[in-house]
DNA sequence: CAGGGATACTTGCGGGAACAAGCTAACTAA
DNA sequence: TTAGTTAGCTTGTTCCCGCAAGTATCCCTG
């Protein structure tokens, strides 16, 4: 649009795109974590955490990878962790090969959990976002995150 | 790629466009927050209202507005002003046309510590984010958020 | 021109998240 | 083998946010 010296501003199709996807993340985000917490008593962040483990080799991974894998701190995953401990869904042990480490294991009432909630979340998804878009833009946009973050959409 | 009879579960292509924007969004907003506090004290949250009024007419927009406009609740915008108006950045004053109603009205200070601000934010959105497309995907993501959020990329 | 209901904002409260500090276990080097 | 450093989690603290309840103003109907 104009470039001034340091290209200090945004022209109206790029705030269009970075200020669009804050706001759709925001509303999207709010929606579903209602309604995750309405039907199943669960967190956005704790069904990620549970949809995570029930995708991980034996239902089981490590403390710090879990708490990478959903973008929260050590101490947030310490705390989520400590709440499904809590409520049966998961369970902690001691990981064999470095005694530092611990594992976050999915029990099987975390699995039920998880498959329940799914049904609810996965439509939920479907219907506020990937409805609105054809398979093809639905690969292109898989491109595009892999593209700003290399990782982003890698289990 | 496979349909069950709820459809239940997603495509690998539907699970990288969905999770993908999940992470790359808090690993960015996390980034860009950090940024902001650092060398500015301010959150992103802060930003964006000083953004927004920056934009309005006369920088000054009612408390409800606001609110919708940078997706946050009510008492979540009343404790925000709060603070910016405590620093000097925002003023309240009441709506005439409405006496229910507050306007938070940018200062001088605050548009000076907005613009400040403003070019930190913006070499980080850019080098984090918009960099990696060109221009013609850069509307094309717009025109996505508009579908999914009508008027999420509007003032 | 009341009186009931809706609207705009704030306040009380509880929960979740990040940062920094602490603790244990593992590596490294002399 | 033992001191020093690094890595993996947890705990103490503080902040921010959302929900529900409270207060003030406006609107509408009779």
């Amino acid at each position: 649009m104009q470039a001034s010296s340091v290209n200090v501003s945004l022209s109206s199709a790029e705030l269009a795109a970075w200020r669009g996807m804050l706001r759709l993340h925001a509303a999207l985000v709010r929606d579903l974590d209602a309604e995750l917490r309405a039907g199943h008593d669960l967190s956005l962040h704790e069904y990620e955490v549970l949809l995570t483990l029930a995708e991980a080799p034996e239902g089981r991974m490590r403390m710090s990878d879990l708490a990478a894998a959903i973008v929260l701190s050590q101490s947030g995953l310490t705390r989520l962790v400590d709440r499904l401990v809590r409520d049966g869904s998961l369970a902690r042990t001691r990981c064999e090969v470095d005694r530092r480490g611990l594992n976050a294991d999915l029990t099987d009432a975390g699995r039920r959990r998880y498959l329940e909630a799914r049904v609810t979340h996965l439509a939920g998804v479907r219907s506020r976002f990937l409805d609105r878009f054809d398979e093809a833009e639905i690969v292109l946009l898989g491109g595009f995150w892999e593209r700003v973050v290399p990782g982003a959409t890698a289990e």
